[in-house]
DNA sequence: ACAATAACTGCACTGGTGGCAGAAATGGAA
DNA sequence: TTCCATTTCTGCCACCAGTGCAGTTATTGT
């Protein structure tokens, strides 16, 4: 029981995204956000920890979602295989959620605040495949091996991510792919 | 001509981070360094863009000796390992240089604040890579291999640090040396 | 009705950041 | 010495995100 609850994540998102097509992340006010949805400005801070999580959704849940795709993975597969391929299912999308998604990504790509403020959502990614490389080679998540390759695959994402935001035509999975290749050819020793 | 500076890049920074491992970053208000540095609080921003670069110090001057480093690799080198060894070189210090730098380090790396600024300072590293692996290459800046290069290489970097910070006894250059041979055995295909 | 519960919200405060105008210190010219 | 041009410093004001707190509101169940 209690007082229903007043609004939704949904609800917020598409107010927050509508206004910061309109006039851009930094110049939206919170206030202005709050205005919209109708429901006081304190009220969004129950929904989101900040106004920088906003543009990044419900990321619990998201972060879950990755969690569960690599631990399917299919244990005959290499590490970075496997790692690889939970890159790309997780980034695989029905197409006509793509506009919205590339204007999701856009925002948190290019806008300096996000892009600053992602490195915190971007860390707990990587500590998602860390955790899981680890338990595969049987060493510390403080390893070199699994440490290296929670910041690979981000590498490999965050590739992807730019090389598709200049061409959303494209498919982010074909783009991963691409970049799985290239990593594989390189030889950082003489 | 003209009035004279006040105080210094090095008074200021020294003072701050008296403060900061006193007190703690998020703690430490700009009141307080420019209390301790004797200058008006507004004439912090004239020294530094905000309160997160003042861990970073005079990054414009950091990252044009990497940009130099890179410039004067050998051009029999392969690519991958020329951008290593800038790297490496671009973290061989002095011995005494290091209780400081590892202050600095992990302030800048277990700080949430700075883990989110220094997103910005990463990118315009990742750049300086990335331009001279697109112009190694001869193709765009905004191509595969010099993006994924840029963020490999920053990867490499980042997870040197994070071991190095675990055990800053070992030299940082042969931590880097050591994700060096790990990246070239990453294989990502089937 | 009324109590219990859970969510909403206004208020006051802190701290970083930016614009602006005026004050202060210096070297050189008159 | 006095004055001027130059450069830097600094105080004031405003804005906005974020937080703690206390009081309000809407439901459900008794």
């Amino acid at each position: 029981m209690g007082r229903p609850e007043a609004t939704s994540h949904a609800a917020i998102e598409q107010a927050a995204f509508a206004l910061f097509a309109e006039r851009g992340f930094e110049a939206t006010t919170l206030d202005a956000i709050a205005d919209a949805v109708g429901v006081g400005r304190r009220t969004l801070f129950r929904y989101y920890r900040s106004k920088n999580d906003i543009p990044w959704g419900q990321f619990d849940q998201t972060l879950a979602h990755f969690r569960d795709l690599l631990a399917a993975s299919p244990p005959e597969l290499g590490l970075h295989e496997a790692i690889g391929r939970a890159i790309v299912e997780f980034n695989r999308f029905p197409a006509d959620a793509s506009p919205p998604h590339v204007e999701r990504m856009r925002l948190l790509l290019r806008t300096p605040a996000l892009q600053a403020h992602s490195a915190l959502r971007y860390a707990e990614w990587r500590e998602v495949i860390v955790e899981y490389a680890a338990a595969r080679l049987g060493v510390p998540v403080d390893a070199l091996e699994p440490r290296l390759l929670g910041h690979t695959g981000l590498a490999l994402a965050r590739t992807a991510y730019e090389l598709w935001l200049d061409d959303p035509s494209r498919e982010i999975t074909e783009v991963i792919e691409e970049g799985m290749a290239a990593l594989s050819g390189q030889n950082w020793i003489g």
